[in-house]
DNA sequence: TCCATTTATCAACAACTGTTGACTTTCTAA
DNA sequence: TTAGAAAGTCAACAGTTGTTGATAAATGGA
């Protein structure tokens, strides 16, 4: 009864995104205790009671900011030797490309301290990234492969975008892929020996 | 002029160190900004006003709480084989063994939103991590092998002790060292191929 | 014992937080 | 044009934060 609306773009509706986008950059960038609801109502030139009254409370707003849709491809189809490699492009893709958002960055960020994101991240481990790693080897072995590979997924993203060491940093994109790779290769194909 | 102090087991030395322990647990559990000074008095039973006046400030507290010594065994003597089932050896021991404190945990979980965590954490990666990486293969790759061994191990920290990803959780040590090891050696290495 | 230094407590400050209600402006439809 | 809803502003609330100064209790050597 509340969805059906097949006509709006409404004045109201525009503020809403504008609101919404700066939360996600702010949430993004300093984590959600670092981003205060005056510091998104100033980012997005409106009045602080407006982000409440849009959203209706932080942990609303955050729970809207917080959405990621990894669209990993399915690996059963793919090349079974190219499962490390196309696994670190989408990877690059997520956290450079220009669709996706800050969604990942939003909910690693904050998932240290905030136990709402980390249920969150926690989620998107089990709804994306095992079902996908599932696909391939044995279902039982799933829970384990999925976790080795996200363990160095999230390794990468903490040490390249979050906490910005250097070197992580200055790696290409040709380093990432050969290096990490054939990680995540023998992680989801569930290998032990080289 | 401020070092020499020969014979001191004054009574107030107990409670700095009282503050100073559940600091650092409180630190490493909820983070730089999760954790309050009110919180810590709490925990050692004692006046917030004496948190503040037996070190200066929160920030010099946390400063003190989040001091880290890996204690990295020095990889040029041991068996070349052997590098990367020595540094997950020792990561295992250092995150879960009983002489370690919280160190780690503290500097990663603020390292997201509190800047000088960061910047403490990338200290510890320059001064600890790197050098020993450097210590086998050649120096000009050292920045880049030290970065992906430490994406790897951040991850898996991330993921078993912070995030608390399940399968990451219940994976055995045997389980850890058998597959992760693999992966440092050829990290720290500086091998490609498999 | 007594006095001086250390150790600890208390109340309060200013700043910031999320959130709310009353009010005013802007837009839209009759 | 005008009434009414929608969109936005303002000031203030209650709570928490780091921090401080005045004051009380405890300690320890003479």
């Amino acid at each position: 009864m509340t969805e059906n609306q097949p006509k709006k773009p409404s004045k109201s509706d525009r503020t809403r995104a504008h609101i919404l986008e700066a939360a996600r950059h702010l949430f993004g960038e300093h984590g959600y205790d670092g981003a205060s609801i005056r510091d998104v109502a100033a980012h997005a030139s409106i009045d602080p009671a407006m982000v409440i009254r849009y959203f209706r409370s932080k942990d609303e707003l955050f729970a809207r900011a917080a959405v990621v849709d990894l669209q990993l491809p399915a690996l059963r189809v793919i090349d079974r030797n190219a499962v490390g490699e196309t696994l670190i492009r989408r990877f690059l893709e997520v956290w450079e490309g220009p669709a996706s958002g800050p969604g990942m960055a939003i909910l690693l960020r904050s998932s240290t301290s905030h136990e709402f994101a980390a249920e969150k991240l926690r989620e998107v481990f089990a709804n994306q990234v095992r079902p996908v790693v599932a696909a391939i080897g044995n279902p039982a072995d799933a829970g384990r492969r999925a976790g080795l590979v996200s363990s160095q997924l999230l390794g990468l993203a903490m040490c390249r975008y979050l906490l910005r060491l250097p070197p992580v940093v200055a790696l290409s994109h040709d380093d990432i892929i050969q290096n990490i790779g054939p990680t995540l290769q023998r992680y989801a194909m569930g290998k032990d020996g080289p």
